[in-house]
DNA sequence: GCTATATTTCGTTAAATAACGAAATGAATT
DNA sequence: AATTCATTTCGTTATTTAACGAAATATAGC
């Protein structure tokens, strides 16, 4: 009952989650940039992004031999870019995310998947 | 870590929680008359209520031996009313929700008390 | 067609969550 | 002050969720 829009809310409850969505604010990066940054296993990383996904806060494209992933356009789903919408209105100010993005100025994906 | 954020969509991540929210859209209720609409224990509604006030959603006031909750003023926080003004867009067509509200029309809170 | 490597899927485990009934609390009215 | 009854707190149970590493999949570049 309620499963869509509860998935909604549900896909924004996670602190891993938001962290993502914050990031992809910012630029499209691939899974294993995020990884890095969150420093969690790529197998979590890859199921937080499944979920943000199928909810439809992100989509992905192929960049050579990486998958990126960006905020989705959804310009069509009045849940979603509501939603998104008030995203750019939280945690602009919290220093967990401040420093994220500090990080992905300085990530290198080249460098990060050679370890 | 970002405790205080994911709890907001933590607070809305539930079906029932929702419904709650949808139906003091409408006018404030006793837990009494949210239990009834629900058809859930007395305990297991206040658990919920107890969730969406402390994340700033609802608040409460005494109306004689009942306890009233409605949908939080919160002027002076943004998270709160940008999520709020999302809710409104959201839900508003889902047969659930506009049968809670049919219902709404329909309790008697002296009469359910009774049972 | 191999090899390297980016990503996803699978199986498992620990922690969080929603539900209930019973007992406790608190406040209005007799 | 005793009673009534709306609400909350507590203890328990079943379900869901986030995390991991290992194995599977997919694809770019030789």
């Amino acid at each position: 009952m309620l499963k869509h829009q509860t998935n909604l809310f549900k896909a924004l409850s996670d602190p891993n989650r938001l962290r993502i969505i914050k990031m992809l604010q910012i630029k499209p990066l691939c899974v294993c940039e995020i990884t890095d940054i969150l420093g969690l296993a790529a197998s979590t990383v890859s199921t937080h992004l499944t979920i943000l996904k199928k909810a439809g806060f992100i989509e992905d494209y192929k960049d050579g031999k990486w998958i990126n992933y960006s905020l989705s356009k959804n310009i069509n789903k009045p849940e979603i870019t509501s939603l998104m919408t008030s995203m750019h209105f939280i945690l602009e100010d919290d220093e967990v995310i401040k420093n994220d993005r500090v990080k992905l100025g300085l990530v290198d994906r080249i460098e990060i998947c050679r370890r």
